[in-house]
RNA sequence: GGGCCCGUAGCUCAGUAUGGACAGAGUGUUGGACUUCUAAUCCAAUGGUCAAGAGAUCGAAGCUCUUCGGGCCCGCCA
């Protein structure tokens, strides 16, 4: 029982009401109402007045027929073949507006202990169906840093959601080995004479984006004769099997390593990882590439700047053809990309072996690598779509992979492979793009960058970035001191423990809660506060309601009676509370089919704000009589199980205490 | 030159998918509330020609067009 029921019980009383009127049907919704205007609205009235052709004004009139129809129903037990269950009177509004009211009693009597029970807010939008989400894909040359964690939040939230929503969820980590980032790193340890181990007390993939492959790349810069032998390195590097390609291999999955724990840290979880060299030694691209030119997707360029390249004609109007294998007939890494969402899908053969990545991931959760050779081993595509989380820069890149990916998908379907399972949500290969992270002024100041007011770009090759781990320091150190002055001789390892969760749950909210289409300013100072809008502001309310139980021990262990639902529902505060709670469904099932964390991030802030409410204005453990108690501690219990299950949503985890 | 995105309170952002009832939070500033279930909280005050203009609509922050301002992208690099 959700809210979910109500309105469409109330729908269709609606729409009977309108039917008996002779009123044109359908195309009308009922929403959560704002305060003062009833429970729910219905905008039935508007809808009606447009599609009878009755013209301006004739809204209110048909609220008036409408809501008098209802009542009558609601009234004699017609409509939904009986008394109703959840519902009471409607009534017109001037404005036009059909106001539907809550039984409110019978309401918390029906969600409250439902959402006590497993698989409350389930969405069921997926029915099984198999998607693969690609996320994190950072180039294993350098540490994460505050721009990548917008990508791992992101990736990793769409993904917990939507399994949420009843997807079967793949996730996956395309890990770029092969690439000229990595040539410079190889490089300086081959040549350039920095030493294979960093300085006591710092990261691996922090040595090597901070000093290796800035060191690099400098000295690239400054002696041109070694564009040369990156090149050389590169080559080594895709075709396997020399000393310097296993040096990059061993320096690759080093970084990787640390990157996963910055990853795991965050409480990011993968399936499999995916590496770039496999792809490229694994053959894929040919078979890619024929079918690219049966399909006339690629064609040879005959004259032009491009002459003698194959090329993808673009995607929109306009746009500039892409190469795909240059005059030379060596590929481009869109020849790479191609393949490898292809993969994702199940349109190509799998040439993969898999085997499990090094000691596993927290929670247990199995992850696993792919290997050269081995022919799949009989396992299914990792999805039936891909989503693929990256930020919109690669927007023009991303949406030539779509199109041809949707092509081949076509193409298959056509073929009769593929059974019908009625309309996908997802296109075969969605691009989930989001604005990049930039540096606020102050805190570019603080790295040393004057940028004379305005956001700066980062770059980790000339220093100007913020780290990931330095973030996440940083934000446990100060939840540790706040932790610590609250609750004075805790023991250390739980205080260190909820500072910790603490800080995730700070940068993952952060970053959850804002539009993707909207550019991120990281400002050190704001970003690491504690207070308003933030996560700790949400866990401290789920810590109040747990200790509200703790003390509460045994009383109303019974269940809440039809007096004390009377006694709750009397109470705007628990009704504020007891709406949001029969949401949660509804809002899984926006943010999984708007592919939107912030939906769930912005929820978790309402129901915290709405508990946060009803606990400085209502005694819960001093209510008038067992019953009214009862009813409240139910509320409490249910919020508190919502709500750890909504920060799950987005990867923040509910301490008990704070 | 072309393409994508953004512009809502001093600052940071919701609300725009599916137009509808007084435009909401946080932060800041000012003033209140802890012998009480944890004050990482709550309450109040303050603060907005929804960038500007035009259009379609009974009705626009939201849709269309134009302009202005800002970010990003446009290599036979990855």
């Amino acid at each position: 029982m959700s809210y979910r029921a109500a309105a469409d019980e109330a729908g269709r009383r609606v729409g009977l009401a309108a039917a008996s009127l002779g009123l044109p049907g359908g195309g009308f919704g009922v929403s959560p109402a704002r305060r003062g205007f009833g429970d729910m609205a219905c905008n039935a009235p508007f809808v009606m007045a447009g599609r009878s052709g009755a013209g301006k004004g004739a809204a209110p009139g048909i609220a008036e027929r409408l809501a008098a129809r209802y009542n009558e129903d609601l009234g004699r037990g017609r409509g939904e073949g009986g008394p109703a269950a959840l519902l009471g009177e409607a009534s017109a509004h001037a404005s036009g507006y059909l106001n539907l009211s809550l039984d409110w009693p019978r309401f918390a009597a029906a969600v409250l202990p439902a959402s006590l029970r497993g698989g409350y807010g389930d969405a069921g939008l997926g029915g099984g169906r198999r998607v693969a989400v690609e996320h994190t894909s950072v180039n294993p040359n350098k540490a994460l840093h505050i721009g990548h964690v917008r990508n791992v939040v992101v990736g990793d939230s769409v993904a917990r959601i939507l399994e949420k929503a009843g997807f079967e969820v793949r996730v996956l980590n395309y890990v770029d080995d092969s690439g000229l980032q990595v040539a410079d790193i190889v490089m300086g340890f081959e040549m350039l004479g920095f030493p294979e181990e960093p300085p006591p007390g710092v990261k691996f993939d922090k040595y090597c984006g901070d000093t290796v492959y800035a060191g690099a790349a400098a000295r690239r810069e400054a002696d041109p004769s070694l564009e040369a032998e990156r090149g050389r390195v590169l080559r080594e590097i895709e075709q396997g099997g020399s000393e310097t390609a296993g040096l990059a291999g061993r320096v690759t999955c080093r970084v990787l390593a640390c990157q996963l724990e910055t990853c795991w840290r965050l409480g990011a979880r993968y399936d499999c990882l995916n590496f770039e060299s496999q792809i490229v030694r694994s053959g894929m691209w040919r078979d890619a590439f024929e079918r690219l030119k049966e399909m006339g997707l690629a064609e040879l360029e005959e004259g032009g700047g491009n002459a003698g390249c194959w090329v993808v004609r673009g995607a929109a109007a306009g746009e500039e053809d892409k190469v795909l294998v240059r005059s030379d007939g060596t590929a481009t890494y869109m020849a790479k990309d191609i393949p490898y969402a292809a993969w994702k899908i199940g349109l190509v053969g799998d040439p993969f072996g898999y085997e499990p990545y090094g000691a596993g991931q927290p929670g247990g959760r199995a992850v696993w690598q792919t290997v050269l050779g081995g022919g799949g081993g009989g396992r299914r595509p990792p999805g039936e779509s891909a989503i693929t989380v990256i930020d919109s820069r690669q927007s023009r890149l991303q949406r030539i992979v779509s199109s041809i990916m949707e092509r081949f998908a076509a193409a298959r379907a056509a073929g009769g492979e593929g059974g019908a399972r009625g309309p996908a949500p997802f296109p075969p290969y969605l691009h989930l793009a989001y604005e990049s992270v930039a540096l606020s002024p102050a805190t570019a100041g603080m790295l040393g960058l004057d940028t004379g007011g305005r956001a700066a770009q980062m770059s980790g090759r000339r220093g100007v970035y913020v780290g990931a781990d330095r973030v996440l320091d940083m934000l446990a150190e100060r939840a540790l001191r706040e932790t610590e002055k609250r609750n004075p001789g805790m023991d250390k390892d739980l205080a260190g423990r909820i500072a910790g969760q603490v800080a995730v749950a700070t940068i993952r909210y952060e970053m959850a809660r804002q539009d993707l289409d909207k550019a991120i300013t990281f400002d050190a100072a704001r970003s690491l506060s504690l207070e308003g809008d933030t996560a700790p502001y949400i866990q401290y309310a789920h810590a109040r309601a747990v200790r509200v139980l703790e003390k509460a021990g045994g009383r109303g262990a019974g269940g809440a009676d039809a007096a004390g639902f009377a006694a709750l529902a009397a109470g705007r505060r628990e009704r504020d509370l007891l709406l949001l709670i029969s949401l949660f469904e509804t809002r899984v099932a926006e943010a999984a089919s708007n592919l939107s964390p912030k939906v769930v991030a912005r929820y978790c802030r309402d129901l915290a704000v709405a508990f946060n409410g009803f606990y400085e204005h209502v005694r819960i453990l001093d209510s008038a009589d067992a019953g009214t108690a009862a009813a409240r501690l139910l509320l409490v219990r249910s919020f508190a199980s919502v709500l750890a299950e909504a920060l799950g949503l987005v990867g923040a985890e509910a301490p008990p205490r704070m």
